[in-house]
DNA sequence: ACGCATCTCGGTCTTAAGACCTAGACCGCT
DNA sequence: AGCGGTCTAGGTCTTAAGACCGAGATGCGT
């Protein structure tokens, strides 16, 4: 019996194209299709497909808020991201939520396809691209930095607060807050001491 | 001339054996003699002393209350403490605030005696015991530290918000606030950066 | 029984932190 | 000239942190 698969994407014309060419493979069949999230996951309650194909860009806010509500049905299907564009941060977050692979739209069928068939076999295929991603970026995350984000950072991790962070480097504390929020923002930390903590792991 | 000597303690005994004690002793005399803070302090101004002797435990206050307003008089005398008992923050206290040095009473007589005089010239007499306490604080200042205020510390350590511990401890988040002010406090640390910085230098 | 430490919270109040938005000044690149 | 990145910093608003105070519940040693 051949793989139940659900297509979630908001472009009607990829759609398609993807049940046309999946439907040619005697092992898929593709149940039924969504345009957006709240469908998405209201169809596989009622399909209970075995594979739903999640694209991240949905006309209802962004895919990665569905699959926790998806993963939570009671069929549990196996939640393959199909995406466009390669995210670093909707890749992390669709790994550690749960999702079985992470494959990119310009990948080509044959890649596709095999996605397909590994993540039903219980694997986890993730687009090269993405595994590149993943498995190389640390290059020094401090590289992401301007030079004042990092001296900030750098006093930040000697337990100095804003205040006196700004009269060491004789700027206002204003200037401070803004350069700690966006070195957060890059490093995607919450909090000053979170930001200690992983300079003092990079070796101040 | 004679060493000028006002002797500050709220016991009137020891306030008497130690006036005819050291009155025996021709290179001393005790000008003075005040049973609580604000007396010594206005001793101080009339008489000028070169010296003082000054209790912790006074009827009015801790000793250690009254030590900047002594060294800031016009003539600005030294201040010996003398006290009964040692305590390790009384005495890490006294001596950054800028106290001739630091006596126990039950250390004898001929200390005294030799205290007082080194403190003259200029030097620090420190009790012997007083100076073990000071030289060997290392051990583990997580030491002082409750079982509750170690636990709180390392979720510190890992980044974490007061929030995410208290549920992590499965306690209010008010619980954890009075964990981490009392943590800060007998670690003499300013905030929970400083905490975390502090937490992971001692190996978590 | 008693004191003492610990753990638990509650309240109140102040300050520190951050998010988010805007914007001018500079600089280097094309 | 125009563009993009950086540094600066102002404003506003919300939330997190801490200080300080009190207080009830345990438990432990004497």
């Amino acid at each position: 019996m051949p793989l139940r698969l659900l297509v979630v994407d908001d472009h009607p014309v990829v759609r398609e194209g993807l049940k046309a060419f999946l439907g040619l493979y005697g092992d898929l069949e593709v149940v039924g299709e969504a345009d957006c999230g709240e469908e998405a996951v209201s169809k596989s309650r009622e399909l209970s497909p075995d594979l739903v194909l999640l694209d991240l860009q949905l006309s209802d806010g962004h895919g990665l808020t569905f699959l926790p509500r998806l993963l939570a049905l009671p069929a549990r299907p196996k939640v393959l991201i199909l995406t466009s564009f390669l995210e670093e941060d909707g890749l992390r977050q669709a790994l550690s939520l749960g999702a079985s692979g992470y494959l990119l739209k310009h990948a080509g069928p044959a890649a596709l396809l095999d996605g397909i068939r590994s993540a039903a076999r219980g694997e986890m295929p993730i687009d090269p691209a993405a595994v590149r991603l993943l498995t190389r970026p640390a290059l020094n995350p401090l590289a992401s930095l301007t030079p004042k984000e990092r001296e900030v950072l750098s006093h930040l991790a000697q337990g100095m607060s804003n205040k006196t962070i700004a009269q060491a480097l004789g700027v206002s504390e204003k200037t401070v807050k803004t350069h700690v929020s966006s070195l957060l923002a890059k490093l995607n930390l919450k909090g000053r001491t979170q930001a200690a903590l992983f300079a003092k792991e990079q070796g101040l």
